[in-house]
DNA sequence: AATCGTTTCAAACGAACGTATGAGCGAACC
DNA sequence: GGTTCGCTCATACGTTCGTTTGAAACGATT
């Protein structure tokens, strides 16, 4: 293991883990830097303050979440030109959220929980970049349902996708939290192809 | 409006009011007491820590929610004792969440936010909590879905209410957040029946 | 060897936090 | 009418917070 890395990767590596643990609020300039083993006051210096650290933890994970589910929301496009399969939509929304979750965490995956948590999040920063990362990837895969399936309203997939969206994160939150002891361990790939099917049925429905 | 009720229920209102705006670490007993026009002691005289207090709120709804759910989840099971339709076990599960959030802030419904948010907070008092007041209605859950889906594994059954639990929280959680400009307002009651309908082709798919 | 920009360091700052204290108050009770 | 009890009050305590500072250390360039 030994220390990788610079001082700045250093940070965000523990930070997000941290932050993913407690939330950013419970967690102190203090506390990142003495497990980062870095000096106090290298946070304000290369990040200039902990708002701006913590959106750069976000952002980090999140700007090429969101790029490749673009990029595979654009490669299924043009596999078929007269519009995508609904699942395959769906999957280029899903799948890239346990692609880009990280590994810092020693055996977990961090950002799986930040993830999910961040949503939670109040800080009108963090607010204000979700919906700058967030919108055009919305207005993309609305377009691209509405395509598939041409019954339902804007409103109707709006709110599906929100359904979709909220089941996506809870998933990551809290798939390994207050799980009964019956419960026989899965993979995260099997999972997921049951969340896509379970999100598809639900707009088919509709 | 004037001022309502005693300190106790005054401080309780506020508290949950200002937590489900901000979340509960980004609101100090100060904020609290200032708003509620009490003293700054009242909070630890009535309930011992700012923890407790956060402990109160939550359980105030938490509840006598959870008690409605059970309870609609007795009367489906009395009045149709071959076992109840998945729409309606699902009913019972998820219709409670809107009469219980509360209607403390003016116009707006205070818990319907924080009830989004207690999911993800990362208190370990909390976290106790949600355990000791979910389980056993979990366990019912299960139970009754087992019967209507004879089909499905409890795995599946576990993993799909895992799923329509993410979707209600985050429904509950941005329902008025991050809403594209041209979206039609539209009616809770609207909505839950969509999520219903959502819900159960997801578990039907599975 | 001297200079310069960059990074790290120990130490301190003021502000805000949750909590504790002890006096003060009014109504209820003997 | 004095005492007790539940509650409110202003104030203070000790801690922790995010941030700032100015000097020291470093590596690269001249």
């Amino acid at each position: 293991m030994s220390e990788p890395r610079d001082t700045r990767s250093r940070i965000l590596d523990v930070a997000e883990e941290l932050f993913s643990e407690n939330g950013v609020d419970r967690v102190s300039i203090r506390d990142i830097t003495k497990k980062a083993r870095v000096n106090l006051a290298a946070i304000n210096y290369h990040f200039g303050s902990k708002e701006d650290l913590i959106a750069a933890v976000f952002e980090r994970r999140i700007v090429p979440m969101n790029e490749a589910r673009l990029a595979a929301l654009d490669a299924v496009e043009r596999t078929s030109p007269m519009g995508p399969r609904l699942e395959d939509i769906l999957e280029s929304f899903i799948r890239p959220t346990i692609q880009h979750s990280g590994t810092t965490t020693a055996g977990g995956k961090a950002f799986s929980k930040l993830f999910g948590r961040c949503l939670s999040e109040p800080s009108p920063e963090i607010e204000a970049l979700l919906k700058r990362q967030f919108e055009p990837l919305s207005e993309r895969l609305n377009a691209a349902l509405t395509k598939a399936l041409p019954k339902l309203s804007r409103s109707d997939i709006f709110w599906c996708l929100k359904f979709t969206f909220g089941a996506l994160h809870h998933w990551h939150l809290t798939k390994d939290r207050f799980l009964p002891a019956w419960l026989a361990k899965t993979e995260d790939e099997e999972q997921i192809k049951k969340l896509i099917a379970f999100s598809a049925a639900g707009f088919r429905a509709t």
